[in-house]
DNA sequence: GTGGTCTAGACCACT
DNA sequence: GTGGTCTAGACCACG
């Protein structure tokens, strides 16, 4: 897990964002532990307090839960997740196509970019692909 | 030119990337005039004062020029035009084609999905393609 | 008895308040002998470490009885029991007559409510009514 | 608005809890502005962070609606206020009177307790009513 | 040791 | 002046 942090967006946002994509591509794996707020913090170099907040939302979306005093657990509900997966692409896509749309792309630019991307290796790690 | 403004970031920078998009997908011809503020910022729905600071900004990244008396102008500079997309369009590639890599998306599942939307006729519209 | 804990406060809390009802609604009777501590937590699907707090918390309070060699008892305090009832009945009931009124609710409006949930039973059971 | 706070509960829900009864029983004028954060956490007595923590679960809840640079607003969706509200008062009302059968009182005791509440002027106040 | 809450105080971007 | 973010550090209840 990276914590790559920048400062044109609030950290506590870019945390959570960084959360989702650890259980969504499944590095955090259903019904698993998650590390402490304490360690996480030190991990991401970021104040317990940030951390928390970043959790709390994690747990509101329903992808943690907490039990009160004995830890964290990435949900069990792996229907939950692959639903939140699947939004989230499209959602993203749907989004990104609009932009380059916006700025007069044609799909097929489209397509020859994605193609450029995978040559330098953008793709390569943990593919899950779609359902 | 569609306003669409959201309240989850600032005004001002939703102002410019439109504008920028305009010239970018050439709804706004190189050369050609500028709406007043005063006309720009009320078809925004925005105060003249918010739209001000856009069009600066616009400015300062040499897309429009100022003639103290006549208004303003898109930049003849078609060259700049055409860099900057070009620039614009790779960035916004590589940091989507990152977020889905970092949900376990394959580039050919990316591929599909783009197609997918280009039958949902997303990219119909002022097609100027990739030189 | 049916042991429905929640997650949004602490368990030990919620065994207490829930020991304390059957007590006072006399599912416990008066003098009636308590169930050891393993099946007491065993019932609730609770650590016995957690069980015994809730119970040394209700020796305090009196209703429950420790006699060292054989297990623990129900009070025999008629008396007892029937003050603590009658506290608890009235400070909820003015607590929750509060809260109404902070919503703009008036006295008839909440004996309409009371009427409509006898309706649906949920005053069906053991009913000792009020001395 | 009186801000009575206690110990026995995290600050910042009782604080949300006061907000909501403030635009429930109409307090809160739909629409209107809300103080800003210092103004309520000076009159609450408590940090302006821990009152934004309320005032952010509000903005969840959508019953407030921050514009931000300008100031809060209460939401103008009367429609979902009602509602809200009705929903509040039914889950109250029927908790509370589970709380009470299990302490063995009848519909009568209630309905008796309530009207005693009433002659202690509880009910006293901005009175709306149900719908 | 765990999660959670709160304070005090500083800083920032926006309008 | 507005909302928002972040830090540093302390304290608490729970199991």
């Amino acid at each position: 897990m990276e914590w790559e942090l920048r400062s044109d967006q609030p950290v506590y946002l870019q945390l959570v964002r960084l959360l989702k994509q650890a259980v969504l591509s499944g590095e955090y794996a259903p019904g698993s532990r998650v590390p402490s707020v304490r360690d996480l913090a030190a991990q991401a170099k970021v104040t317990p307090n940030t951390m928390q907040r970043a959790l709390q939302s994690m747990e509101q979306s329903g992808l943690f839960e907490t039990h009160r005093t004995s830890g964290r657990t990435v949900t069990q509900d792996v229907q939950k997740i692959e639903q939140l997966r699947c939004e989230q692409v499209q959602q993203s896509v749907q989004e990104f196509c609009r932009t380059m749309a916006g700025m007069g792309i044609t799909a097929n630019d489209m397509i020859a970019l994605v193609e450029q991307c995978e040559q330098e290796g953008i793709f390569d790690g943990n593919n899950i692909g779609m359902r």
